[in-house]
DNA sequence: AAACTAGATGAGAACTATTCTCAACTAGAA
DNA sequence: TTCTAGTTGAGAATAGTTCTCATCTAGTTT
């Protein structure tokens, strides 16, 4: 479901909401809102400041938990998976990552086939590199699992 | 200059560090060695815990700044660039991001021709989904600049 | 409609990751 | 050898995130 053409529409977000398994709170429909209506990609304290202007008495700590939920359920992404924390890599030559989102395992995945080319220019957007980031399950998870 | 095939060579770890402008100092041979010679991709607390082992007197804070310093210098990557924050987005359509490095601004950036395909699979690993980071400068800091 | 209950919220404390500050130190230039 | 800009170590400070728990409420059951 795209719920972004109706926004505004409070019910459709309730109900994307109830079929999540997610009680529709007022405090979740506005999170979610303020995230469909903004082209910012903002983060838990933008999102805090948006949503107050509506719900004047919402707590910061259910705006995280709030976004740990709307992303469990599917209904917002997180832009940067790999936020906890930094991770270095001195192998410098092109090659993607693998990364494992149940043990947070990174591998290095080296196929000039796979690698999409640096573009030079994108609109008014200079473009320097290009990072390519396979999200999955490693063998060793699946193994368990 | 790949560094790698010689990563038990101080001498070369040492020229490159002057060459990129930074004083070679035991801290950060220790440092570059200890991420050449790992596949893990390690963080800031781990590259401390593996340094610690020849050089017991670094400190943590000079780890930070140290990997700052590599990677300003291009010795070293961070693998996630855009570990400052966490930053959400509602909008599931696939499309890719373009990240400015100088501002942080990020947008969305639809083009199906760039899109790779989700891979299948990758050796042993399950992949579930791709993402795509272009990084850049945007039109307004270029603008300024 | 009223009662019930699992799940959600708010507030602040707690924790973790990262940056700052500054006096002491040292690599590399002169 | 001397000099100096750049670097380090230690701890304090800050920022981001999670935890705790008493209270509350959405959605279900009666």
């Amino acid at each position: 479901m795209d719920l972004r053409p109706h926004a505004h529409d409070g019910e459709r977000l309730a109900t994307a909401c109830r079929e999540a398994g997610l009680k529709a709170t007022p405090q979740r429909l506005a999170v979610l809102k303020a995230l469909l209506t903004s082209r910012e990609h903002p983060g838990p304290e933008a999102v805090f400041r948006q949503v107050r202007g509506e719900l004047s008495s919402i707590s910061l700590a259910t705006v995280y938990k709030t976004l740990d939920a709307l992303e469990a359920a599917g209904l917002v992404e997180r832009v940067t998976p790999l936020s906890d924390g930094r991770r270095y890599d001195a192998n410098r030559t092109p090659h993607h990552h693998l990364v494992c989102t149940t043990c947070g395992r990174i591998e290095d995945h080296e196929d000039p086939a796979l690698a999409p080319p640096v573009p030079p220019q994108l609109g008014g957007f200079q473009a320097r590199s290009v990072r390519v980031e396979v999200l999955g399950v490693c063998a060793a998870c699946r193994r368990e699992a």
